[in-house]
DNA sequence: CGCGCAATTGAGTTATATCAAATACGGTGG
DNA sequence: CCACCGTATTTGATATAACTCAATTGCGCG
């Protein structure tokens, strides 16, 4: 299942100085001394889609910075049942709540070719101690977590469903570098806004006859934003 | 609306530090030293039920720290709905976002009696500086929000009405501290499971009938929580 | 080219919303 | 203390939305 190629593993973080996505990620405030405390690896791991980086419960000793793709939270209900409670993308943090519990909340979940950062518990540790730039690193991702969080209860599992898929494409795009996105499969759209695989299908079905919704190679779609009820 | 009774205001955290609910709240970890820093007022608010603290999108120069009572936070939708997001009790802390953003993003709104500490982000901001040991505390508040934020995604926004309505009942009681707990109105069970009044009331009316929720004076109530289905 | 999984579609059932009316309740003033 | 008023809650009948189940089609990959 978890089908990783470990890639460039080095020891200490020589290269997170000078990693092109730096100004995305949790240490963009550093400084070059604060890389030097930095001995343990940090390994940069390529996943294959339908990957899973860590399961609910799990013990974790690591958190996973994300240099590229997506990553889908799940969680699951005693009934069995599951819900995704997010989706991350690049320059976000995996396994945040880790930090402190040792323990993950969620099962994560590769959604397209990924590619983290594995980052040793030890070192934010470390940086909390020494760093403080670090903590604000932190916390904007908690707020940034927090209100998709909030978002995904008001726009997404709030009203009509034809009303949900259509937030949830726009925010799909929204979120998306160029004018297409990853669409994710009517099973996982059917877990975002709980609701069933064959609703989602009826109504991404529907959106694609009125020529709202775009399907393109490799699972990417674009939409018609002036087209899609908000 | 906002019928606000000043408290005991006084200049700086000398009370803070003898607080009765303190190993509860932000300053629990502080040390003697660290309350000696605290200059600005810190005030003691009574709210009574109903009450506005501040609306979403207000500009913010506070915190507030709940000693006693339940706050709902409220999100509008564009389409002029509304979504109770979350509900905080004792300890808990209203309008941490706004520490980055200087923006609330809900309205919060007393649902019982409620005691606040508000508390100015300057005073937060300072001890960030030289006590250590806040951020912990801001960490572990941003964490339990996220936390029930994603049980409120899959709990009690996924599944039947019946068995959204008894996980809500269930979580209230188990917050509570003796065995019984707020009720909210129909109107709010409606906002925080995201369906309408009249289907909270039918569902909670046929509960008394089978005797597994009795209500109480006070808008409180008390549930069977082995007829409860999950 | 065919296989297997994902997506679509349709018919029938069930759950929930809607609309309207009746009842219960809490607080206020006499 | 009681009657009244306004609001919250309950209830019922009906309309609509969503789910369920089953069958079919489409698509990517070997």
């Amino acid at each position: 299942m978890k089908t990783t190629q470990i890639g460039n593993a080095w020891k200490g973080a020589e290269r997170c100085e000078n990693c092109a996505i730096r100004h995305l990620v949790l240490f963009s405030d550093l400084q070059k001394s604060d890389f030097d405390q930095i001995h343990q690896p940090i390994d940069d791991i390529s996943y294959k889609p339908g990957s899973i980086v860590y399961g609910q419960s799990d013990h974790m000793e690591f958190v996973y910075t994300i240099r590229s793709g997506l990553v889908k939270l799940v969680q699951y209900l005693p009934d069995g049942n599951l819900r995704i409670v997010r989706i991350l993308g690049q320059g976000e943090l995996l396994g945040i709540e880790s930090l402190n519990t040792q323990v993950a909340e969620h099962k994560a979940i590769t959604l397209d070719p990924v590619q983290l950062c594995r980052i040793p518990h030890s070192v934010i540790t470390l940086l909390q101690q020494n760093s403080p730039g670090i903590h604000n690193a932190l916390i904007a991702r908690w707020q940034k977590m927090l209100n998709m969080a909030d978002l995904w209860i008001t726009q997404l599992s709030t009203g009509k469903i034809r009303t949900r898929v259509s937030r949830l494409l726009l925010l799909l795009s929204k979120n998306s570098l160029d004018d297409t996105f990853y669409m994710p499969t009517r099973e996982d759209i059917g877990n975002i806004l709980g609701i069933t695989t064959e609703s989602a299908s009826k109504v991404t079905a529907e959106f694609k006859r009125n020529g709202w919704l775009k399907l393109l190679e490799n699972n990417h779609a674009q939409v018609d934003e002036n087209k899609l009820e908000i």
